[in-house]
RNA sequence: GGGCCCUUAGCUCAGUGGAUAGAGCAACCGCCUUCUAAGCGGUCGGCCACAGGUUCAAAUCCUGUAGGGCCCGCCA
């Protein structure tokens, strides 16, 4: 909504500067960005001191020169001209009723759909079969699922992918184990939990490390796998659907969609790439693998860097599945943008497989590929996030963790309170809670920087958390209640007076979504959208505050009501592009 | 040796060219006969790591330095 508003103040002050000093400035931008400061209005347009040199002027005149071309009185108070030549813009009252009566009416809350759609793939997820998906899924799973969830909302074909890690050596090393030691897990499948396998990947890992003729069985074991053998791709496929079980568990607590396309989807693919590399003349053979050799890498000696397709066994790598998976997603699902949901420490190999991928001629132009890097999770202490024995974090426990603890702040609350509460209540409450503390902590951090996790921080029921947010919004649905009113059902007549200075910053930041989600959809940043909401919330309980709603006399009364209800529009809006649903009581 | 990222208030962090750098937490002081005080207001707190450069204008862009993290040939 309020881009319109700037697209018309950018247009009126391009034509007020060729009226001031002739075409050939036709094309100059004004400088229009948002003041920092409600003192200085709500634009100011920072064109004058730019131009001071060009036109041998003061800035101050050169504004006054284009304010004095400027019509904008339909949209704005009359410009005023500040400091060294600032032109500050400050809407109309009524220009903001009639915007905020339009998004009230509009599902969409006047957010256009993209007028370019793309076909976009967001990777992301992405846990190992056989292990527990841990904290360092976590970030990966919570910021790609709000970029799907954004990007969806904002008109594009959004493909989920879960590239999960289904193949390699470590099935092997499994399978073998198995035979030996619990044959009974690899023949009929729902034998073993997910924490069995994973002991028993431990203790596979642990001899294939440490013993030479398990690592030699193991390794023939992977050739009978990728060979068909059916018994080794029924062991495989035990395996797999096991695992999948436990992430779909973790997947539906978090109310997350994803569709696995795991690596060994790509597996069929894997010869044409080493084939069509060795066609482009980019491959060359070192040290017995096929290679890529690199531009822009070096190794310690100041070598060119290869990129290895090829092992010297005659194995495919994580790479080659990375370059199969490039090509089938720009070729076979024609994607315009690829994003990929990691940690930072792979954004060379990212690089280094992109590179390979663009010389030799897979990815159009017009693909945008980006890598949307994250930092690592610390505990408190700033090191590895641990558990107090030192392993890493299940995030199942995480998440029970999370819950346990909102549950116990809220029933001392309503002890406190005296409240009575079903237990489903509860219940209820303290997952979404929970959850939602969780999902916003991570989103709300800007995403290249580590994260220090911290429950209390968390879920702190004041503050820029989930449970701030959410309690806006039960505000308002508490008036609602209270007052008996259908918000949905407010008359015909219902408009919008704003008077107090709260309303008007309310009002101003509620029609400022469509800029913040336009800027997720570019940036990838959902903490654009966190920062957004918080502050949102903020000027809500700022005004109700300083304004009583059902106890004001009509129209106040009636323009309070639209306010409460397009601040909880917005609310439930983006907390839903974040992954996190909204309560009506907590 | 090479590459990427980070360094902003005591703590956790926003802020990628515009006016006196912002939040939250912590500390201190106020505000509930009134829609859930899980709230609101106020006080305190910063050579934006350092040094140069570009610009009318730099926390923001460029170069260099220091400190921290991560990655770098057959794991993903």
């Amino acid at each position: 909504m309020m881009k319109s508003a700037i697209a018309q103040l950018n247009t009126a002050l391009q034509q007020a500067i060729v009226k001031a000093f002739g075409p050939d400035l036709a094309d100059t931008d004004p400088i229009l960005v948002s003041t920092n400061n409600p003192k200085f209005g709500d634009y100011q347009a920072n064109v004058a001191m730019s131009l001071a040199r060009q036109l041998k002027d003061k800035p101050r005149a050169i504004a006054e020169k284009i304010v004095a071309q400027l019509d904008v009185s339909h949209l704005c108070k009359p410009p005023e001209i500040a400091g060294p030549g600032f032109i500050n813009l400050t809407l109309k009252a009524e220009y903001l009723e009639h915007l905020l009566r339009q998004v009230q009416q509009d599902p969409r809350l006047g957010v256009e759909p993209s007028k370019t759609p793309q076909k976009v793939i967001v990777d992301f997820s992405s846990p190992n079969i056989a292990k527990e998906m841990h904290v360092g899924h976590l970030r990966s799973t919570i910021i790609g699922d709000s970029i799907a969830r954004v990007l969806e909302f904002q008109g594009h074909d959004v493909l989920r992918l879960n590239h999960v890690g289904d193949w390699g050596t470590q099935f092997g090393m499994l399978i073998t184990h198995l035979r030996q030691v619990c044959p009974e897990a690899i023949t009929s499948s729902g034998q073993i939990d997910l924490g069995d396998l994973v002991v028993f990947y431990r203790q596979a890992k642990q001899r294939f490390d440490t013993d030479e003729d398990f690592k030699e069985t193991a390794r023939e074991a992977v050739v009978e796998l990728q060979a068909g053998s059916p018994e080794a791709r029924k062991a495989w496929q035990i395996l797999c659907d096991q695992s999948r079980q436990e992430f779909q568990k973790i997947y539906d607590r978090l109310d997350i969609e994803i569709d696995e396309r795991g690596e060994s989807f790509y597996n069929p693919l894997l010869p044409n790439v080493v084939k069509d590399l060795k066609a482009s003349g980019l491959l060359e053979t070192d040290q017995g693998a096929e290679v890529v050799f690199l531009e822009g890498f070096q190794n310690k000696a100041g070598k060119p860097l290869p990129l290895i397709v090829r092992k010297s066994d005659g194995g495919y790598n994580y790479a080659t599945t990375d370059l199969a998976a490039i090509r089938y997603r720009t070729q076979q699902d024609k994607a315009d943008r690829i994003i990929y949901i990691t940690d930072a420490g792979q954004a060379n190999h990212f690089t280094q497989v992109f590179q390979v991928a663009q010389r030799a001629g897979w990815v159009p132009e017009s693909v945008e590929w980006v890598h949307v890097p994250f930092g690592l999770v610390q505990g408190e202490d700033g090191k590895k996030f641990k558990t107090r024995s030192g392993e890493t974090v299940r995030l199942k426990d995480l998440l029970d963790e999370a819950v346990r603890r909102s549950r116990t702040d809220l029933e001392q609350r309503l002890a406190v309170e005296n409240r009575q509460e079903s237990q489903d209540f509860i219940q209820t409450v303290a997952a979404r809670v929970g959850i939602g503390a969780v999902k916003y902590a991570d989103l709300s951090q800007n995403r290249t920087s580590n994260y220090i996790f911290s429950y209390d921080k968390m879920l702190a029921l004041q503050g820029n958390t989930a449970p701030y947010l959410l309690y806006a919004y039960v505000r308002v649905q508490g008036i609602s209640r209270k007052g008996d009113i259908d918000f949905d059902d407010l008359g015909e007549n219902a408009r919008i007076h704003l008077g107090d200075e709260t309303e008007f910053a309310l009002a101003k930041h509620l029609l400022q979504l469509d800029q913040i989600l336009a800027e997720v959809e570019s940036d990838l940043m959902p903490n654009r959208l966190c920062q957004y909401l918080f502050e949102l919330s903020q000027k809500f309980n700022q005004f109700y505050d300083r304004c009583s709603v059902l106890q004001a006399n009509e129209p106040q009364r009636t323009s309070r009501l639209m306010l409460c209800d397009l601040t909880a529009k917005t609310l439930k809006l983006g907390l839903s592009l974040l992954g996190i649903q909204v309560l009506e009581r907590m």
